[in-house]
DNA sequence: GAAACCTGAGCGTGATATGAA
DNA sequence: GTTCATATCACGCTCAGGTTT
């Protein structure tokens, strides 16, 4: 039995609607749409039969409107990164257990982060969490002006006032990384780092003061590389062309380790039995079993959780502080890490 | 120059905030952000200048709340799929185009598609567009009575009334596939197919009856695949443990391709020299130059386009009939096909 | 006093009706 | 008549402050 058509015709359903076919008033109804107290159980079940014959939905707009809280969390991010689509997917999980929603906005092909942050703006979001943005520090500050802002996976130096950083301690990854192939007896550790990728420099630097820790000052290489398995792929090339192979090999992640992977399968080098190679991220790629790659994972739930936790904080107390929140990496052994030949 | 503060504190200013320090009315501010007429020019670069210096920006709620139409389009769409985000990049071009927005909702781990669509429907959008909707055929039909509803990249049948179908030609591709092989002189070509994704049954038929009318019924092989490149990884494994190897694979998608071509790497046997292999969708996957993947394309802006405009039609005009937009799929030659040794 | 319900105002806009130059 | 500007109301909802049992 489909639901009976709404009182007006063409136009959607609304309070009053639900108010005249239970025979209440349009605030009554509006208490026991939201659950509040202050209506009978006989009435509230009689108010939400009507609403359900009539196919009523509260209007969240007119919601917002009303109430001078929104709790709507505007997030920007890149549709096409794989990272940034896995934090949403926890922001959004996160959000919902403090009591937010989340509204979406793309950076995508002909959309720049102004569109993006304009739209979020326009929608009446209380805060922002921006996933690796690229605006200039002037722009973000400009923002946080008019609202709380947590800039994740993307660096600020110097920090910037009322912008809360969320970030992997990159640096730290790289050191794991190196560490556990020292410990597999590598000394001729190659990295191919991410350019000026959110992150790279954090790498770099990391690879580098721990290969010197471990006394490999003189082995130290870096090849320009890069975040997509292309850029992965031509670096491996470069490394081919070199003289001689380096033992073990750090991406900057894993769709450049994928990369490099491709390259040296092509060229008939055995992995890891020739090579050892790692990844940083830990994402799907890296899981699936055919590739089965030794990475450094970023605690994602936890970076969501962070962000979220720390906008609902500032919304909900005065004069909370901005900082940093830095994630401990972690390191994840797969097959394509071997002792050294 | 920071801009200065807002009138009231720690609320957004609004029309009446700009028409107070413009020293004019709200109605007339309103005109002016519209870009209506009806203001003079000497006016409305005042008010603009007013605007400005409080930081003022339209409430787009407050206007969808004032206005009877919204002008939103609501997009579900799974976050981890890139057929899917590749989509909503195209959307927002088609969108725009014909003025209109988009309003995203994710199906992503604990959020399912009830979840999505209820969301948007709270938000007030005019019209949905759904990729690969999982949803039984009585929730569309019912969504479908509410508003107009496109269902992309998924077939129906029977055809419901008021949802709109926009897919590929599966079938069709499929056939340029298999034509394109048996034309490099393949006769022995295998299909790792997708279950029961959507568009896999079309693949699967077109296949088969490409086969047939090449006089090759008895060469069909068709083996359980799947969409990740794990899918394919498997697939792939399970025919070099058969013999003979085909001189030809079909897989699923790209990523199921991609699966194929490193399960026949790590045993050693040469693409496209000893087989040659097709993928499906050209995604990104397939255009990066070290994996150089012939496929078959799906016109992912067109389809974006006719879903948008079948949209906006809709809305805007009475009676407008629902079908089937059948987009036509096209031959991508790359490097992972020869002719057969 | 508490529980159940209602009235009325207002959130920030946009459209209509009306008026003044 | 045309151009520019204003007053007023409605959009759908929530909330503060009533009234009634």
């Amino acid at each position: 039995m489909p639901p009976t058509p709404a009182v007006r015709e063409g136009r959607r359903p609304t309070l009053a609607d639900v108010a005249a076919r239970a025979g209440v008033s349009t605030a009554l109804v509006s208490i026991v749409m939201r659950g509040a107290k202050g209506a009978s159980p006989a009435t509230r079940e009689r108010v939400l039969k009507a609403a359900h014959e009539i196919g009523y939905r509260p209007d969240s707009r007119a919601r917002l409107l009303r109430s001078s809280r929104s709790h709507l969390i505007g997030v920007q991010f890149e549709i096409q990164e794989p990272f940034h689509t896995d934090l949403v997917e926890q922001l959004y999980a996160a959000a919902e257990s403090v009591g937010y929603q989340i509204a979406l906005s793309p950076v995508a092909a002909g959309r720049t982060e102004r569109h993006a942050v304009e739209s979020l703006l326009g929608d009446r979001c209380e805060a922002l969490i921006l996933l690796g943005p690229k605006a200039p520090a002037a722009r973000l500050t400009e923002l946080a002006a008019l609202l709380p802002v947590v800039s994740v996976a993307r660096r600020l130096r110097p920090a910037l006032p009322g912008v809360q950083v969320v970030r992997t301690a990159d640096d730290e990854g790289a050191r794991q990384a190196v560490d556990h192939l020292v410990a597999l007896g590598h000394r001729d550790i190659a990295h191919i780092d991410g350019g000026k990728a959110p992150g790279a420099a954090d790498r770099r630097r990391g690879y580098r003061t721990a290969m010197s820790r471990h006394g490999l000052a003189d082995s130290i290489r870096i090849l320009a590389g890069g975040l997509t398995a292309e850029d992965g792929a031509v670096a491996a090339g470069a490394l081919l062309a070199a003289t001689p192979l380096p033992s073990a090999v750090l991406a900057f992640n894993d769709a450049c380790a994928t990369g490099v992977l491709n390259s040296l399968f092509r060229a008939g080098v055995q992995v890891p039995d020739e090579i050892s190679v790692v990844g940083f991220d830990d994402s799907r790629l890296a899981r699936l079993p055919h590739v089965d790659l030794t990475t450094i994972a970023q605690d994602i739930p936890r970076m969501a959780r962070l962000a979220v936790s720390h906008v609902a904080e500032r919304l909900e107390t005065t004069d909370s502080p901005t900082g940093e929140d830095v994630v401990a990496p972690r390191l994840i052994i797969r097959g394509t890490t071997t002792a050294a030949g």
